[in-house]
RNA sequence: GCUCGAGUGGUGGAAUUGGUAGACACGUUGGACUUAAAAUCCAAUGGCCAUUAUGGCCGUGCGGGUUCAAGUCCCGCCUCGAGUACCA
């Protein structure tokens, strides 16, 4: 029989499906180990090659530890909200649901064509009311707890609300809205319940808040930062502006110095946890206040900041306030707050005009014109806090509003945006270093910085300076050390249909309140058009059937709302991260309805083993779901802070585009080897049409791009050659290369190999099919070594194996399994063409050997190693055969193939004894003739002899 | 600019702590089998020089260095890729 690849794998994938194989078990002796993939967005256009490459490395690592008898959890299911689904539903009236299921369907079929070992019985789809019941129950979870600064955790907001009642908010530490006001116990009961529910806004972990966000109009939705690319939308490309409005944030910043910590002890790749490091940004220094001079100021503008009682005070962060004796100005950001306060009016038109033509000015021309220098004085000044001096406050759009407190205190001769600004604008640089030439640029080398000029602080290095500034602002009240942070609470409104509803109405008074846990989920509302509302509220806005009524607790008809028992609900739902922060443990306990999941089963799994997926992850997915768990760590809901031990992520494929070149003015389509000067635009042609010599199929080119029917086909040697290039796989490039396609011509067990054949998991590599015939015709010979004769029947013989034999089945044992705990599994394909290019050489038929060859490479080529493990009389599946075990003394070597050498140059092997002695070596090899012919009569200086490992004659 | 990663044959790539550079494949060339093709098998394949077998020289982005010995370690560059961006 031959290698019927086809028959062979439909075979084991129904046996499979069918006998559950691969279902976890919650309760097991077994040590448990998760292996994890990051679960794909089900897009229309399917899966092209370069999608399975973490799934197959994954699942090679799975059937790998099965066979070392670890109870494996290795689940998959699909992010199934999101913008594409809603997109089309848009342009089409389909309903999201509707699409997002034919794209699943889709997806299922193509995994499955792979082979994986996934426990399907687990899938999660986070579209699905029966999973973001619990994205909503985290919500409300989040909504009811506070960040404890002294207690470094979270907590109940009832306990909150407990010490407002006995002390206020004096005593309280907690990460909180910057503007939250002092209160003293009376204060709170004398507040009303509107007042006090606005209060504790200000100190829950998911609150609703202005803010400044990245405005869409023609998606009609909010952006993250991480999903505007230059200044555009990621998806679609569309503008993008700066527009305030309500919206619910996640405090993640009230972790931040965790989710840092937290790094240090999760092996995960280097380069993503720096992008963690660099997007959360930390930085040490000092919070400084500066008051604005009152004398300085125009009376007639501002009455009552001349009264003296509110008066103004610059507040900024800064990492250098040993320097503060060389501030010669501060600048604020144009949308400082501060700035219409303080201007003078002689400054007003000035001011006014350069805030107008900043506020004018997209993100996208402030960040592509860094070069040119720009502001303007407000007339007003600050006060030095130690030498008193007047300090003249500019604006500039070199400050952003965004970060530390908009503000800074410019030290021109330690700062070189602050020293172009200063003499752009002619404002003296006092130099505060000792020994130090400033003339051409500032001096920012904290290493050697000697301060001077500086009264108390002269003659000190950053260190101590630093340390005694800090001191002496705290004794003054001027400042203090702080601690700041770029990261910023994420916001978690979208204006989108299709993603999960919050779990909020709005009471009488406007305040947002959480509805029952118990009547979780609330489902998506059914909508006649998924485009915001005319009036440009969110898609839900179109809802008919969008009240919350408090009573009966469900949702019912908006004609009902009368604010007393039936409320409005809200109309933003949640962002992609949402679904994606929790699904990793409720793939543990994906059936449970009535909690999460359960304790028993969450400190079975506790944590992801081994996670594999994309680095584009880096700040958005991997940072909001390590801040969700260490919140649920905090809530005793799970054992563990950190949800994933080991990260992986797979590099990607890239796809190889083909060209034709079509010659300005004539038209003709001329071949690669012919374009030398001649002027050619280049054309993408579909790769399907190119063989694998580069040779374009031309008559198909023609039916498929028409305008090319009547086009002259310029040949060389009779073909046309077309040029080849390296870029993304993608629909738009032409160079997409479905798995289906491979699976039907040579199988997915070749696939599986040839996808890890190809190169590191980690790096970028391009794909080209040509190269597949390789593993296809290894995978052959495998076949042929288990079968013999004419008929190609199965044959495998009971003599016991030779040493030879043994020796290369260890050798493969050996390397296998470094390769696979090392995730080098490039290297073991090759092995294991190695194994069979010498079993055969050997001609061996054992069953002992050929036995474990079959679990060896059954992890690779599941499919093949069942069908042969079959045929070796086996009624079990292979998938928890145990892994064959490495013996040494199969290996152990009596002589070694020396390699000689002369001048560190290899010249000829010497076999010789491994258990002869260093001098005996040396002794047969000057004995040798080829040494005597390479020393040509001359002495050698030395001879330099490594046992077991090389012979260095030098002379 | 900063941070990180990577440069090895025509191509993808291999080389455990410094110890035989180019494993394993693809491609190419030649051969066997065949009426022919496919499939399969065998051989050669880093470059240059020499050739009667034996040989010689050069070679891991570039320039230095350490060492008996460097793709691997150190110093200084170059190029490409990824991320990030006026972060005070």
């Amino acid at each position: 029989m031959k290698y019927n690849f086809k028959g062979i794998e439909a075979k084991w994938q129904e046996h499979w499906a069918k006998h559950k194989t691969f279902k976890a078990k919650n309760d097991s002796e077994k040590e448990k180990f998760y292996v994890l993939d990051m679960f794909p967005y089900p897009s229309g256009s399917g899966l092209h090659v370069g999608h399975p490459l973490g799934y197959i490395a994954s699942d090679i690592y799975a059937r790998y530890k099965r066979h070392k008898g670890f109870n494996v959890l290795h689940p998959m299911g699909y992010d199934s909200f999101g913008l594409p689904a809603e997109q089309y539903a848009i342009q089409t009236g389909q309903h999201p649901a509707i699409t997002t299921e034919t794209n699943i369907k889709r997806y299922r079929e193509q995994l499955d064509k792979l082979g994986f070992s996934f426990d399907w019985s687990r899938e999660v789809r986070t579209s699905d009311p029966r999973y973001y019941k619990w994205t909503q129950w985290i919500f409300i979870q989040l909504f009811n707890s506070w960040y404890n600064i002294d207690a470094d955790k979270a907590e109940d907001i009832v306990d909150l609300i407990a010490s407002f009642e006995k002390d206020g908010n004096t005593n309280v530490n907690a990460s909180c809205d910057e503007d939250t006001p002092e209160f003293s116990a009376s204060d709170w009961a004398a507040f009303s319940s509107k007042e006090k529910q606005e209060i504790l806004l200000k100190y829950r972990l998911t609150y609703l808040a202005d803010a400044e966000v990245n405005w869409c109009p023609a998606l009609g939705t909010v952006l993250a930062n991480d999903e505007i690319v230059n200044g555009v939308s990621e998806r679609g490309g569309h503008p993008v502006i700066r527009k305030k409005m309500t919206q619910w944030s996640m405090r993640i910043t009230a972790y931040a110095q965790r989710l840092l910590d937290g790094l240090k002890k999760i092996d995960w790749p280097q380069p993503l946890k720096d992008s963690q490091t660099n997007w959360i940004g930390r930085s040490e220094g000092a919070s400084v206040k500066f008051k604005v001079q009152a004398s300085t100021l125009d009376s007639a503008l501002h009455p009552e900041s001349e009264t003296g009682k509110g008066e103004n005070c610059i507040e900024v962060f800064t990492t250098r306030p040993d320097t503060i004796f060389g501030t010669s100005f501060m600048t604020l950001a144009p949308e400082h707050e501060l700035v219409s306060k303080i201007t003078t009016s002689a400054q007003k038109a000035e001011v006014e005009a350069y805030v107008e033509a900043t506020a004018k000015r997209s993100e996208r021309d402030r960040m592509a014109d860094v070069k040119s220098i720009t502001g303007a004085f407000t007339g007003a000044f600050a006060e030095h806090p130690f030498t008193k001096e007047p300090i003249p406050v500019w604006i500039g759009d070199y400050v952003l509003a965004g970060y530390g407190t908009g503000a800074v205190m410019s030290v021109p001769c330690g700062d070189q945006r602050d020293y172009d600004f200063a003499k752009h604008f002619g404002i003296p640089i006092p130099n505060i270093f000792e020994n130090v030439d400033i003339s051409e640029e500032a001096f920012a080398d904290k290493e050697k910085t000697i301060i001077a000029n500086s009264d108390f602080l002269n003659g000190l290095s950053y260190t101590k300076a630093t340390k005694k500034i800090i001191a002496e602002l705290e004794k003054i009240g001027a400042g203090k050390g702080k601690v700041n942070y770029r990261l910023r609470d994420a916001v978690f409104s979208r204006q989108r249909y299709w993603g999960e509803p919050f779990p909020v109405y709005y009471d009488t008074e406007g305040i947002p309140q959480t509805i029952g846990e118990k009547y979780l989920p609330l489902e998506l509302p059914e909508v006649e058009k998924y485009l915001p509302t005319e009036t440009g509220e969110p898609p839900l806005g179109n809802a008919t059937h969008w009240a919350w009524n408090i009573e009966t607790n469900n949702v019912v008809g908006n004609n009902l709302i009368d604010h007393k028992t039936v409320f409005p609900l809200e109309l933003n739902t949640m962002p992609g991260w949402a679904g994606s922060s929790q699904y990793f443990n409720r793939y543990m306990d994906p059936l449970n309805g009535d909690a999460i999941f359960s304790q028993e089963t969450i400190n079975y799994w506790q944590d992801v083993d081994l996670y594999i997926g994309g680095s584009e992850h880096a700040t958005g997915h991997l940072l909001y779901s390590r801040f969700w768990q260490k919140f649920m760590f905090d809530k005793g809901l799970v054992p563990v802070d950190e949800y994933a031990k080991k990260l992986i992520n797979q590099g990607m494929i890239t796809g190889t585009s083909a060209f034709v070149f079509r010659e300005e003015g004539t038209g003709n389509v001329i071949s690669k080897g012919l374009v030398k000067d001649k002027k050619v635009i280049p054309i993408h042609a579909d790769v399907s049409l190119v063989n694998s010599s580069d040779e374009l199929d031309i008559e198909a080119f023609k039916k498929w791009q028409l305008e090319y029917t009547d086009a002259q086909f310029i040949l060389e040697e009779g073909k046309y050659i077309v040029g080849r290039e390296v870029e993304k796989m993608s629909k738009s490039k032409y160079n997409v290369v479905n798995p289906d396609e491979i699976c039907e011509e040579y199988g997915a067990d070749s696939l599986r190999l040839y996808e890890m054949f190809l190169g590191p998991l980690e790096q970028s590599k391009p794909w080209n099919t040509a190269g597949i015939t390789g593993v296809h015709s290894f995978l052959k010979k495998l076949w042929r070594l288990y079968h013999s004769g004419a008929e190609a029947t199965f044959s495998v013989s009971d003599i016991e194996p030779s040493k030879e034999n043994l020796k290369t089945l260890h050798k493969t044992i050996k390397k296998v399994e470094e390769d696979i705990e090392n995730f080098s599994f490039n290297t073991s394909v090759s092995t294991f063409m190695i194994c069979v290019n010498e079993l055969s050489a050997q001609k061996c038929t054992s069953r002992k050997i050929l036995g474990p060859l079959a679990i060896l490479i059954s992890p690779y080529a599941p499919h093949i190693a069942e069908e042969l493990w079959q045929g070796l009389g086996h009624t079990e599946t292979i998938s928890h055969a145990s892994f064959p075990k490495f013996e040494e003394h199969y290996l152990v070597e009596s002589s070694k193939e020396y390699p000689i050498s002369f001048n560190g140059k290899m010249r000829f092997t010497l076999e010789l004894p491994l258990d002869m002695g260093k001098e005996d070596i040396e002794k047969s090899v000057m004995a040798h003739e080829k040494t005597q012919h390479q020393l040509q009569g001359r002495t050698p200086k030395k001879v330099i002899v490594v046992p077991g490992k090389i012979v260095n004659i030098v002379g």
